[in-house]
DNA sequence: CGACTAGTTGAGGCCAGTCAATGTTGGTGG
DNA sequence: CCACCAACATTGACTGGCCTCAACTAGTCG
């Protein structure tokens, strides 16, 4: 469960670094998403002289752990990560499954170091936002600061409702309101809300969801057999998603 | 469950502005703990200009509600609150428990509108922190502008921490991390970690910690049968936080 | 082809929820 | 001051949803 790639521990594995000369803000098909939402002409060639960096990570490497130092925010332009939090005694829950266009690391900000995990689930290639200087650029650009912190409070937002979905949820609950939720991001980045490839197994699947394993692979068979999805592993058909909506919201 | 104030729908019920000819940051006592932190003289002038109101909120007074509209954040001077999330099927859930020295509000930062329930617990004063000059101010203060920022990713640490509990601890177990938790924020506050008095019901902790009332209330008789605390309606005595934290962290 | 990882399914147990009765506390008005 | 009431808390008996343990299948990669 830990690591899956073989060792090198506390190292960046499977992740290198490339220098693009020219990454454009401006021009990247998720810039409606990420930090640069809004930014005038100017500021968008502002951030890009700071955002110069790329780093592609394979499926399984660690962007970062607990206790490395912060130095930046990353926003994901292609791939897909989870994070994981860890306690002292080992235990540890998938907190995040975040797809591209989002920026991860903001744990990081509150005491200079990462407080979780942040690892690939598949290849996927993330551009380094440079806190330093991401933040002085802030001062001087009121649309970018702003950005950042919206980005972190419906971060904060988001966390409340899987707090609430954790805390008062049945198991079935749980799992149609992940798939909806997927599904829904899936849509606003342009592919198909009815269809997708779900990125984690069923154990993480039921880490995130504070379920086993066991539980997850009962209940994607169940909706399937009373026919509001259509499952195949990873291969997720949503057939009546209305249907999934009502067993979420059922009153008590 | 929902408002035990009479009525007045919408209305910050129990809350009276009261302006201040003079707010001091610089002299409050909760300054190392709240926005001001490591400003320097000038900061702290400049600050105090910007947060010139108070508001204090009776006990079960709402502070804002979901969908206010999003002016400012707010600094509890004296006093408890929980903030409360709710789902659109009528459940909710208790999503912070926030001492004196804690900014509550950052929710609706997002979209400029709260996305949960702040209530005081107690009889309490906030300093409203108006965001609009807040954010102007940051601005020119590097260490302000950082201070918001770091605020806002520990929550999100704390939050990670929420998910862990509720997603893979035992009902002891979120207990005893609670009262632990609970324990070192009076401690850092200057009171006694050994000794305090809750302020919330055995349903608002149960619904915290993702529990039913009567579940807490065997939790606590059964601690208190195995001497590791001594309880008293919401008078808690923790004997032996050694063993507590044992409790907590037994490896599976 | 064998070893391994991921996923499915079944049988049984336990932790926490549910329902219900009773006890305790604190605020209010006579 | 005390009686009363409502909110809060405790405790017991029972139930059930999810976990645990375990066997088996399907796909993948060297």
């Amino acid at each position: 469960m830990r690591d899956a790639v073989p060792a090198q521990p506390n190292t960046c594995q499977g992740v290198v670094a490339l220098h693009e000369l020219r990454s454009h803000c401006g021009t990247c098909g998720l810039r409606t998403l990420c930090l640069p939402l809004g930014l005038d002409e100017a500021g968008m060639h502002r951030l890009d002289e700071v955002v110069t960096t790329r780093i592609r990570v394979r499926r399984k490497g660690m962007l970062y752990r607990p206790g490395d130092r912060f130095t930046a925010l990353y926003a994901i332009r292609i791939g897909t990560f989870k994070t994981i939090v860890l306690a002292e005694d080992g235990r540890e829950q998938v907190a995040g499954y975040h797809l591209a266009g989002e920026i991860i690391g903001l744990d990081g900000i509150g005491d200079d170091r990462y407080t979780c995990q942040a690892a690939a689930l598949e290849d996927s290639e993330v551009c380094v936002l440079p806190f330093g200087p991401i933040d002085r650029l802030s001062a001087e650009i009121p649309t970018l600061r702003r950005n950042l912190l919206r980005i972190l409070s419906r971060d904060l937002t988001r966390e409340h409702a899987m707090m609430l979905l954790l805390g008062s949820r049945s198991a079935e609950e749980r799992l149609a309101l992940f798939l909806l939720n997927v599904a829904e991001r899936y849509q606003t980045r342009g592919y198909s809300a009815r269809e997708f490839v779900l990125r984690m197994t069923r154990e993480e699947i039921a880490s995130y969801l504070g379920l086993k394993l066991e539980t997850v692979s009962r209940l994607f068979s169940s909706l399937q057999e009373s026919g509001l999805i259509q499952v195949q592993g990873r291969a997720v058909k949503l057939l009546d998603s209305a249907a999934l909506r009502r067993l979420v919201d059922r009153r008590e």
